[in-house]
RNA sequence: UGGGUCGGCAAGACGGUCGCGUCGUCCGAGUGAUCGGAUGCCGAGGAACGUCCGGGCUCCGCAGGGCAGGACGGUGGGUAACGCCCACCCGGGGUAACCCGCGAGACAGUGCCACAGAAAGCAGACCGCCGUAGGCUCGCCUGCGGUAAGGGUGAAACGGUGGGGUAAGAGCCCACCAGCGGCCGCGGUGACGCGGUCGGCUCGGCAAACCUCGUCCGGAGCAAGGUCAGACAGGAAGCUAUGGGGCGGCCCGUCCCGCUUCCGGGUGGACCGCUGGAGGGUCACGGUGACGUGACUCCGAGAGAGAUGGCCGUCCAGCCGGUGUCGCGAAAGCGCCCGGUCAACAGAACCCGGCGUAUCAGCCGGCCCGCUCG
RNA sequence: GGAGACGUCGCAUAGUCCGGUCGAGUGCACCACCCUGCUAAGGUGGAGUCCCCGUAAGGGGACCGCGGGUUCAAAUCCCGCCGUCUCCG
């Protein structure tokens, strides 16, 4: 799971990245991120709609998400980064490989794209 | 033993490990709010759900009057309250245990009852039946009168059966039965039940149609509401004191005040409310029961973009599979052993009481009916 | 947290207020035929779905989101659910 330092947790943040950020649509997500200083702490924070399910459904896709992201600080090295994961309808249906991958190949992608921008 | 019916229990346990959240303690950074690290305790439900009812709490000055509107509807009780629960009554279903019922009022009024049928609610009469007058081609026809037994329609046709009676018939009369109403007696707190007696013989159904009667209901909701800190800048136009607002559909009453629109500017923090309550458990007593009273005892989520999960091991119970030269048995099967599985519905956001709905695999008990054995 | 609206044949809709004529109408789509050299358009007719019986022709029953109830009778009235969508803060 992800501590506290790595969350996003004022709407106003959330409203920066997802305005300002660069966004890479998927299946199940749409990313979206916005480089800080490079060196600092990557922040993520998640946006699970109702349209996903019911609270326990979302519960689980929130979790899986946030476990993908750990994941990518520890053995990824991402860092520097603000990045919004919204999960889109039919992501409570998707496999944890297919979710994992995607949204790793995502975070790749936009890692890539917001260095060189 | 098969089937049924009613009620209850439970929502795996223990250990390890990696993580998340609140709080406490310690360490570090910072003037400080706070941030980081370490560590310890604790950390979702029986439905937390749907938001269908009822309350607590808070504010609207008081929570006031009337109209409108809404909810409820056998009787008696339980409760803070209820549309909930308990017991009983009545009606209906079932062989039974048991289940179902928005179960007041249809002589206060209005309205509706399709199709069929002569006629659908007030009585009337199509085919009939009977009497009588007339006609006649002597099968019958027409007029007037009396009938409602028979026919057919319908969900429903103004009591049923039998007898007397009659021109034919009819509660016209009689007996029994059904139903309605009055009175009396008995039982019950009561709804009501049982018995007796008398009466006219007898005038459907729908209020989950409008409605009438009785009882209850002021409005909003913890983003209620309050405390502290902090910020700023006004301007223009229009409308009015029989005006506007608190006030929610309206009126009264009451309190406060200039109001509306546009342009521009500021804030968008912290804390309280916030969880110990109509609370749970055990025992005793009262009560048929819902429930109440008393004693003892137990309470350890409280977030603020929102924390409970993953993995491993052992085990309880069940289920599935295997068959072992293990046990019982004639066999089916049961026990023991081995392997596998180990679950559903679903996530607190102010808090309670209900109702409704979802729920894998299970367990326990009462009662009823059938079969079999003793 | 609060407040609504709508579910009818493959699709879109009418009927619901005020029960019976509903065996559920209309348009599009579908099938057959006519018209045309062919197609479109137009015209005529047919046909909803599921279950049961029957070799077949055909016959019977059920279905207006689901389950109950009221009524002689329910798509329509009442109650409880399910689903979809919308609005307010």
């Amino acid at each position: 799971m992800l501590a506290k330092a790595n969350r996003i947790t004022s709407a106003d943040d959330y409203r920066v990245v997802v305005r300002k950020g660069v966004k890479v649509a998927r299946a199940h997500t749409v990313s979206y991120v916005r480089s800080r200083e490079s060196g600092a702490a990557p922040r993520f924070g998640f946006i699970v709609s109702k349209k996903v399910g019911t609270a326990v459904q979302r519960n689980l896709v929130r979790r899986r998400l946030k476990a993908i992201c750990l994941e990518a600080i520890v053995d990824g090295g991402v860092h520097g980064v603000d990045v919004v994961v919204r999960a889109l309808p039919g992501s409570a249906d998707a496999e944890w490989p297919v979710l994992r991958a995607e949204v790793l190949a995502a975070l790749d992608r936009q890692m890539r794209g917001a260095v060189n921008a």
